[in-house]
DNA sequence: TTGTACGCGTTATCAA
DNA sequence: TTGATAACGCGTACAA
């Protein structure tokens, strides 16, 4: 009686509900809603009236339980602040929501620490597989998941020299698109503002960038390099630097829209016009870029497609353990605007927007 | 001895084998950790150090079944790439994260079949409480799964008869507060573009509006108020539309940065300069508000405490499920920068910036 | 204070 | 083809 008016939500029906209604064993339900025995005409049909009658939804929890695994999988992001991840989550999880699987967000806020007790707490939690985006400093984390016989996939980021699927772009080939399209509309003094030198997507950039120019036969200056962290911050203290040398450059090209912002500001304090006096080209493409003024000449990259095809790949690996590592390596694309100075340098306009477009 | 091979993953630890271990039962072992029951000294401290030296982790799917529940938390957000939620994310995790809950997070892209679909998928998982950003259109939804006794929380927007605790922000005074601005900075033809007439904060944004037009004994125009999505698209057909009016606002209201992005694109393409020839501004303050040029003058949210307060209120209601309903307001604050024309307008100078900011 | 034993809801094994 | 039953790992009556 005190049970039956608790807070007026009926217990859940079980799978003994069900059973009871359709006047079978429970085993007879598991099968017929499992689908893989084969269970008679009559029997079956029963099963499928009472379960429906009954609004019966299987307990995920013991079901869990009884598979030693779960449908849920762990999603460990650095910052979910970055606006690049929303569009990389949602790839994510639109494909893993398709394969009945649920998400679990981590937020490792490029702390190891905090990254460890997140993959603690996904072991506990019993996911079924792991999409991460890495952190140089966390490898033996990793590796020890890995031991455990988790599937795992990585994105945006790589780790080298670990045996695992990842999705990545195409960094070094459009870090040298940007080099060359700058080279093109005549600029000479060329500098990068990029990540980290631990961090692959900035190493692979910087490579870009170094390739692009060594093909053209110009001079590196290594005073045109700037190694900061990720952040709008990093990227107004190397634009002020640079901005200050004696022989500063004509362009700069930030390896990421967040450091660009900062780059963006150090431009505008000191009353810079760009692109007339400094051009400003960036890597990212987030949705305000074009919105800037003048509109941000950036790579854009497929964020949606990066989440979809990491998905795509653990639950491949969730089928079959044993397959062949997979590196999938994504496109990037030139987006000509007018933050390069493209239209904008009089004598040196070219069309090298309508070479790249295609 | 196929089984001790297996993927060279021992098998993970239980409470039977620290039980054993320790030599005691496993009803010792659960009352040690749990730490609720007495247990003597010695026991006590065989079972600690059994469970460190074997470092066992309590199986949190093996507690759920028993707990018909979990220490898992469900997000349910409508759009992730709309960079105003990743802050309140990121504050809601956080905080149940030191409270040993975890997120489960989902997207519901304000389709009210994946927002039902992802609800009960939420109580499959057998969530313990949930933070939502509600909308208008599943109210049903919403009430079913509070009938379920399942502890939630409302943030950004409020379901209006709907009995359930709520983090928002003074969205009608922080309007008001822009258009106060305007006034001040001389501004008389003000447009405001806002979301659906059935989304909470935009009608809750209209009405501050309204409210300091009315106090300032200004006419309103119906013609200078535009309800479109909150998105880039929408802005920007929402300000085509007010920039081609016979008599044209001197200032656009836009009440998101979303909104914002794309009434910059329309006045841009217009070679209109801003603020000489219109001033913007708009509501969120997202990272890219101040790299824009002009700065964009915006009411700041404080999005990460939205989501930390939420948070905190649904671990209060998981711990007291009885407690009164919470409607919890969080300030918004105007961040006066160029867009506004605050500086750009000649003889309309005044100081309301330095009179807003304290 | 400690241990035994049951049940949470499933699925899989074994007999019938 | 179907049913009884034993796990999965944990917490907690209840008994000792």
């Amino acid at each position: 009686m005190s049970r039956a008016h608790r807070t007026g939500n009926s217990p859940p029906t079980t799978i003994r509900d069900v059973a009871r209604s359709a006047r079978v064993s429970t085993a007879t339900v598991s099968r017929v809603l499992a689908g893989l025995s084969v269970v008679s005409k009559p029997l079956s049909k029963r099963v499928h009236a009472a379960a429906r009658t009954l609004n019966y939804q299987p307990n995920r929890i013991a079901r869990s339980l009884r598979a030693r695994t779960t449908r849920i999988a762990g999603v460990l992001i650095p910052n979910i602040q970055n606006p690049f991840f929303p569009g990389v989550i949602r790839g994510i999880q639109d494909v893993l929501q398709a394969a009945d699987y649920t998400v679990l967000l981590g937020n490792s806020d490029y702390d190891p620490a905090r990254e460890r007790k997140y993959l603690d707490l996904l072991r506990a939690e019993g996911v079924g597989g792991l999409v991460l985006v890495p952190d140089a400093a966390s490898k033996k984390a990793y590796r020890e998941f890995l031991a455990l016989g988790l599937p795992m996939v990585t994105v945006d980021q790589c780790v080298p020299d670990l045996a695992v699927d990842s999705v990545t772009v195409t960094n070094a080939e459009g870090a040298a698109l940007v080099v060359r399209h700058l080279l093109a509309v005549g600029h000479r003094r060329i500098a990068i503002v990029t990540g980290p030198k631990d961090a692959f997507t900035a190493t692979e950039r910087l490579a870009g960038y170094r390739a692009a120019l060594t093909e053209a036969r110009q001079p590196r200056d290594p005073s045109l390099i700037a190694h900061v962290p990720f952040r709008p911050e990093g990227g107004y203290e190397a634009a002020g630097r640079l901005l200050s040398l004696p022989a500063p450059p004509s362009a700069i090209f930030a390896t990421g829209d967040g450091l660009a912002l900062g780059v963006l500001r150090a431009v505008h304090e000191r009353g810079l016009h760009i692109p007339r006096d400094v051009a400003v080209v960036s890597f990212d493409d987030l949705p305000w870029a074009a919105a800037l003024q003048p509109p941000l000449t950036t790579i854009s990259q497929p964020t949606y497609e990066l989440g979809a095809t990491a998905a795509r790949l653990l639950l491949e690996r969730i089928r079959d353990p044993a397959r062949p590592v997979q590196r999938v390596r994504l496109q990037t694309r030139l987006e000509v605007r007018l933050s390069c100075g493209a239209q904008g340098r009089g004598a040196m306009k070219t069309n090298t927007a309508a070479r790249v477009d295609d």
